[in-house]
RNA sequence: UGGGAAGUCGUCCAAUGGCAGGACACACGGCUCUGGACCGUGGAAUCGGGGUUCGAGUCCCUGCUUCCCAGCCA
């Protein structure tokens, strides 16, 4: 499990405990193995980490293994594309895994013996009732199911039937096999679920060579007894499934026992995260794409500028439980910050740039300041910013009429210049409509490097850009999606979507950033963390899209005096 | 009028039958050349009703609420 064998910053939980238990006991030696079985007909999402960091988690807590299996037994909705990008996101979250990748697919011929295994033992039988028809006979939730007039028929025409469902000779929907079971059961799941349909469909894997294909509870029960899966990690709505995956494994002969074990799926405040919704958002081009940085794809969140290592902090400090929950989005958003923190470089750059005039500083003359790149860091460096008498600073830097608490510019007041001058403000212009123009001040000689020689507390410091010297960026302000905490929960999904999650300005920034490559990681100071949009980025002229701001202190005093 | 599962601060997760704790969020304060980060302080919870016990979030009974299940999807 190598590099992916990190420490985990998870808290023991209640699977944990199972799994210590069992080594305790010497079940299956002490041996663990996991594996993350996703079914390649969409992105992965946020929820998946949370799978994902379990599975290798506990696998590699436990010396164990993990598979990437693709559960992939349904044909019609499945594709090469998605088992290429599921594979690239999980090794992209930081994860390897054990061996080769595995498919159930891998398993077809192993798991058609089973059937066989399971006709002679007069366990299942084929049967050929139409979909409706098997639906009316199913029952309903409170009533019993009516056994199948098929339901009888012998071992030997069950094997003759389903030999020839193999070979092709029947059309699609001709026949099923089905476990039997008890159509009494209170669980709908054992009333003789279907085992195998004939699909004449061509497989991403295994092309023509089948046209009967396994359904889920079959093969995954024994694609996990197959591999030796000692621990089968999935989610709360296959509590009702673990007595038919029990009873695959058991009635099937498979000599490995593997174990399910269940636990709350995650969700997300502000956010969706089912596979139906997230593709409805996309073929509507509500985004632009799986990887669109709104999505909580892995795809989305990479192309957001989220860290792996902020995604695996944040699965570990959801936990794993089984009751249903709703995570806080704000959870994800501090873990990413507090990532980004620690490793992302500082850089200048104005948003909404109003020019701001040094008048006591000479209209030929740059200077160059050394900035800290990152403080959190020493190790990160310094870089040289240039200084002129045109500068740009954020336009809601100033207030013509300014509060008490107001620590930026306004007539009268000084402030800082981030690792430059302190400077007053001298005055302003507007134009006809009263909109600022420019915004003249005066610096302190004495107080280059940013400090006060006579010790005043300046409170304020502005970031700031050499009108000469600014490398124009687009940058695309991104917030969440949705608007309201559990989207479409009055019906209309789309009714509560964002219109602001994204907007897209033009910005100034210090020199820098031009060599900024794909997918680097940057704080804006006093802005928030930035990445260079691997997409829409051209050598020089870096694309940056906002991953999330920073806290805003100023902002939270403003809302307060609102109230 | 079936079966399965779950109910602990606003949110998420903890607590051999023995002082209900942590994180996020929020509020207040400190510090600061990012109103960032960091540090400190605070408010904030055991679904209801019975019972067992010296002692119950935990055990028993009962009620309530929420989630999942009637694909030839996973």
């Amino acid at each position: 499990m190598s590099p992916a064998a990190r420490k985990s910053g998870a808290a023991p939980d209640f699977i944990r405990g199972i799994i210590a238990g069992d080594r305790a006991r010497g079940r299956h030696d002490g041996r663990v193995g996991t594996r993350f079985p996703p079914e390649p007909n969409g992105f992965l999402h946020i929820g998946h980490a949370k799978s994902i960091v379990l599975n290798f988690g506990v696998a590699a807590e436990n010396g164990g293994t993990c598979f990437l299996r693709y559960d992939d037994t349904n044909p019609a909705k499945e594709e090469q594309l998605y088992v290429d990008a599921i594979a690239r996101d999980v090794e992209w979250l930081g994860y390897r895994w054990s061996g080769r990748r595995r498919f159930a697919s891998d398993h077809f011929e192993r798991l058609y013996e089973f059937a066989e295994t399971l006709i002679r033992r007069g366990k299942a039988y084929v049967d050929s009732l139409s979909a409706e028809e098997m639906r009316a006979l199913r029952g309903t939730l409170e009533t019993p199911g009516t056994e199948s007039p098929w339901r009888d028929r012998s071992v030997e025409e069950n094997l003759d039937l389903f030999r020839r469902m193999r070979a092709g000779e029947f059309a699609d929907g001709a026949h099923v096999l089905r476990a039997r079971i008890d159509m009494r059961s209170p669980n709908l799941n054992l009333r003789d679920p279907t085992l195998y349909r004939i699909r004449r469909l061509r497989h991403h894997r295994t092309g023509d060579d089948w046209c009967i294909y396994p359904m889920y509870d079959f093969a995954h029960a024994l694609s996990d007894a197959i591999e030796g899966i000692t621990h089968s990690l999935c989610t709360l709505e296959f509590e009702d499934h673990r007595p038919l995956y029990d009873w695959c494994v058991r009635e099937s002969r498979a000599e490995f026992v593997p174990r399910q074990i269940e636990f709350a799926r995650l969700n997300v405040s502000y956010t969706v995260l089912s596979k139906r919704r997230l593709l409805r958002l996309v073929e509507e081009g509500v985004v632009s794409g799986w990887d669109d940085p709104r999505m909580p794809t892995i795809a989305g969140l990479r192309r957001r500028g989220a860290p792996p290592a902020a995604i695996r902090a944040f699965c570990d400090r959801v936990g794993v439980a089984k009751r249903d929950s709703t995570v806080d989005v704000a959870l994800l958003e501090y873990a990413i910050r507090e990532e980004l923190n620690r490793t992302s470089r500082r850089f200048l750059g104005v948003l909404d740039p109003v020019r701001l005039v040094v008048e006591n500083f000479p209209e030929d003359r740059v200077e160059t300041f050394t900035a800290v790149n990152n403080p959190e860091d020493p190790g990160a460096g310094t870089r040289e910013i240039p200084f002129t008498r045109e500068l740009f600073i954020e336009r809601g830097d100033f207030l013509e009429e300014a509060p008490r608490k107001w620590f930026r510019l306004s007539p009268g007041r000084e402030v800082r210049l981030r690792a430059a001058w302190l400077v007053t403000c001298t005055g302003f212009t507007k134009d006809a409509d009263g909109r600022l123009t420019e915004v003249r001040c005066r610096l302190d000689p004495a107080s280059r490097g940013g400090s006060a020689p006579d010790g005043r507390r300046v409170r304020g410091t502005l970031h700031w850009v050499s009108a000469r010297h600014a490398v124009p960026v687009e940058v695309r302000l991104y917030d969440r999606l949705f608007r309201t905490e559990d989207p479409g929960r009055d019906g209309d999904l789309f009714a509560d979507l964002n219109p602001d999650s994204m907007t897209t300005v033009r910005g100034q920034a210090e020199p820098a950033v031009r060599d900024l490559g794909p997918g680097d990681r940057i704080q804006f100071e006093r802005l928030g963390y930035f990445v260079c949009d691997p997409v829409d980025s051209v050598a020089g002229q870096p694309v940056l899209n906002r991953t999330v701001t920073l806290r805003d202190a100023w902002a939270r005093i403003r809302k307060r005096q609102r109230r």
